[in-house]
DNA sequence: CTCTTGGCACCTAGGTGAAAATGT
DNA sequence: ACATTTTCACCTAGGTGCCAAGAG
């Protein structure tokens, strides 16, 4: 079932640990990124959240945002997001059961895509004074789209992945690619593609949480 | 009467001519700018354009936009625009004469404002990329304005002026600061402020060119 | 009288889920 | 049957000029 797994963001290994080649550039090691409304995400993931793939593109609700910390002030930064599949499975929704099943194996991957935050490149201390949000990130089932969106495959599941890429101004830049980056992963984003909402208390979240979400809110009777 | 001056929207003196300390850097010293929307600024121009100023803020219109050329594409430069009074004067409007009366001379001078334009600071490359427009700047009639909009004074007359800072990496880069930056002034784009349009040829030339003035456009009668 | 303020109807622009239509 | 596409009414968000009322 989807949903479970540690609540840390960080993904292991990308610590600053030790001496030695392996390790990553100092500009980088020490990022950090919180996810912003965590108990909204987590309420969704505890439904099994799901997210609409449309031909021209759909917005995430919740929006992708996250408060970084531990950047230098003063290097260049690009940030970036990108969805790896959770698995190699199609699935479907059972209705009576109100359940996910596995419906075979996965389609053939889409067109992989990155999604660069759009103030890319910035400073350190531009991307640390508030929170980063990827409001203009869009996803869509469109094979063919030709927008800069996302590309997913309705009914598969995905893991957003959020990238700090360190603008390294050194010449043979390239050579260090592998050590100027830093990537996290937050358990509680992944979710299902969809084309059209199958759990109906999915919907109800949505449209209780997503102020474009019609419907009265907050106990708001219709006047009289 | 408002609207005369040469067609040029560079400053004289502002060229990179001869040696010696009195030059401008070799960064800033080739850009040009070229004014968007000319002819419907001079449309305005023609009839004397006015400017709401509001407590909350108002946009201009026509916004005002330039191409930018000859600026370093690896270099940072800050945009920013100011407002230089046109005059030592009040104006009044005679609706009778349809023109612009003296009433005396200017009130005391608003608290002098710049804009930042909010992509700064950026690469001479992303800003010479598309049209850099000034759309985010709104004028301001509150002299206590916190929202850090542009305060102007009713009924006096102002140019507006765009100004191309390069952000020097160098120590000291204060003392060169008077070499760092060119400044440019289209004399099609001064304005009257004003809380009311006085003119109507004034009010139906915004209505005609501003989408979002109510009115039917283009001869589309009303559906039947 | 001249000028300013605030509410408002009416726009643009674009993000929602519902539902019907259309595939497959 | 299941999944996708399209259209649409209904939102948020915010930029317009208008007009009645207020302030000097």
């Amino acid at each position: 079932m989807p949903g479970e797994g540690p609540p840390s963001g960080t993904v292991p290994g990308w610590a600053c640990e030790g001496p030695g080649a392996s390790g990553k550039n100092r500009r980088v090691c020490h990022a950090a990124a919180r996810l912003e409304m965590g108990s909204l995400w987590e309420e969704f993931n505890r439904l099994g959240t799901e997210m609409i793939v449309t031909k021209a593109g759909r917005r995430m609700f919740p929006t992708f945002q996250v408060k970084l910390s531990g950047l230098d002030p003063s290097a260049d930064y690009v940030l970036l997001m990108d969805f790896v599949p959770l698995d190699d499975k199609r699935y479907r929704y059972a209705f009576h059961s109100s359940s996910w099943l596995v419906a075979g194996r996965a389609d053939p991957a889409a067109p992989g895509r990155v999604h660069f935050h759009p103030d890319s490149p910035a400073k350190g201390a531009q991307w640390m004074r508030q929170i980063v949000s990827f409001d203009k990130l869009k996803l869509t089932n469109n094979l063919l789209d030709d927008n800069g969106h996302i590309i997913l495959n309705s009914m598969h599941r995905y893991q957003p992945r959020f990238h700090v890429v360190l603008v390294d101004p050194r010449r043979d830049s390239e050579r260090f690619a592998h050590e100027n980056f830093k990537s996290f992963s937050f358990p509680e984003t992944q979710f299902m593609a969809v084309t059209a909402y199958q759990n109906h208390r999915i919907t109800q979240l949505k449209i209780a949480s997503n102020p474009f979400a019609k419907g009265f809110r907050d106990g708001e009777p219709e006047p009289w």
